[in-house]
DNA sequence: CTTTATACTGGACATTTATACAGCTCCTTC
DNA sequence: GAAGGAGCTGTATAAATGTCCAGTATAAAG
């Protein structure tokens, strides 16, 4: 398959987000509207320019009948989305075993956060400002990979008095120990055996005032 | 939801096959012709019965615009995620106008981001680290809502030069200009008028060591 | 310099399509 | 038996839509 121009690439989105947004695809005068073209041409050259270097098919004479070729795995939300659990406050146990409050769940782009799901991959909302040095602000939605051997830096979740927490894993003189990213908050020197739930693959934030 | 008689029921679910095999809902026509009926009318009388009881949706006028009302709560991933396009580098004037370089589609989910994804929302990858007072860091990447009205204190993607800078937009005496969130970064006031792409609505991050 | 591909403008036209109006039968309910 | 809904026929029309033809401009390739 050939590869697309930028800009046949533009449509080419715009075609499959409205088939996704709308439920079905747009006419050959909503692509010219989205992109300002004062002629319809422009997008049936565009989309002919697609069909030709095999990213879409359509029925002639059928209205909005232009549909993606299926690439297998490729452009296909199924498979590309993971849903993800989160935890709401404090996780009896182990995190797998009984969630209390969950939040619900969300759904996550793996391919773009580039994470590998598992059944034990859970999401956490931040509360506070402990790690504001990791520009982790409260109301963010970190997902957390659990079981995933921790490397010196990486930030970790751990129960620390039945409650997660979020720090950075660090190894000092041979012996690990959790940092907070604000000088306002201890570092937690464990006493016994350090209990990590999971190392943090990525996070989401929502602008909240809206 | 009210219930359907059986003939309903065989009409919605003919749409709904359609929907997923050809990539787009049928027209009455074909509907009528798919039941043999000898009138587009009645495939029309159908539709209308199954849009009065909650069944379906459609834009009044547009060809092809049925589609399945969403059960809130249900299993669906279709309808709780929306294609965004990333933005690469540098749009040339109005962002659906020429757009270069994207690096793809993030998939959202509009749920728990809290966002209405029209067409002109897109996504931006963060470079440098201007924003980093806002704990918006280098690689991120930021959901943009195209033409929404900026206020003071959002984080906006604005043109300067050409170039897309994410800027915190506030108003001072009467005067809007764009601050950088960092003491190493300039502030901009705009000489001419202020070219406001749009508005941050969500941030996605990935950490990157894995 | 010519050719080719990309990216458009502008106009025209035939179908497809949604939609309205006026009927009809059959069945159930009152 | 009157009323009403479901299910359908038949005709008509305006709007939406796909598609063709004839151009222009630009940049890259030969």
């Amino acid at each position: 398959m050939q590869e697309l121009t930028s800009r046949q690439r533009q449509i080419f989105e715009f075609i499959q987000q409205r088939r996704e947004m709308e439920g079905s695809p747009p006419s050959f005068r909503e692509i010219a509207r989205q992109f300002r073209f004062r002629s319809v041409n422009a997008a049936l050259d565009h989309v002919q320019a697609l069909i030709a270097k095999g990213w879409l098919e359509h029925s002639p004479g059928r209205a909005r009948s232009l549909r993606a070729v299926q690439i297998s795995g490729r452009d296909d939300m199924r498979g590309r989305v993971a849903r993800i659990p989160i935890q709401g406050g404090i996780p009896a146990g182990h995190p797998a075993d009984g969630v209390l409050a969950g939040e619900g769940c969300v759904l996550v782009d793996i391919e773009t956060l580039g994470i590998q799901p598992t059944a034990r991959t859970f999401a956490l909302r931040v509360e506070g400002d402990s790690m504001i040095g990791k520009h982790i602000a409260g109301g963010d939605l970190v997902i957390i990979e659990h079981g995933m051997e921790p490397r010196p830096g990486d930030v970790v979740a751990a129960l620390i008095d039945g409650q997660v927490t979020l720090k950075t894993f660090v190894v000092q003189r041979g012996r690990p120990y959790l940092r907070a990213e604000n000088s306002r908050y201890p570092n937690l020197i464990p006493q016994q055996e350090l209990q990590i739930q999971g190392v943090m693959v990525a996070l989401v934030r929502k602008t909240s005032s809206r």
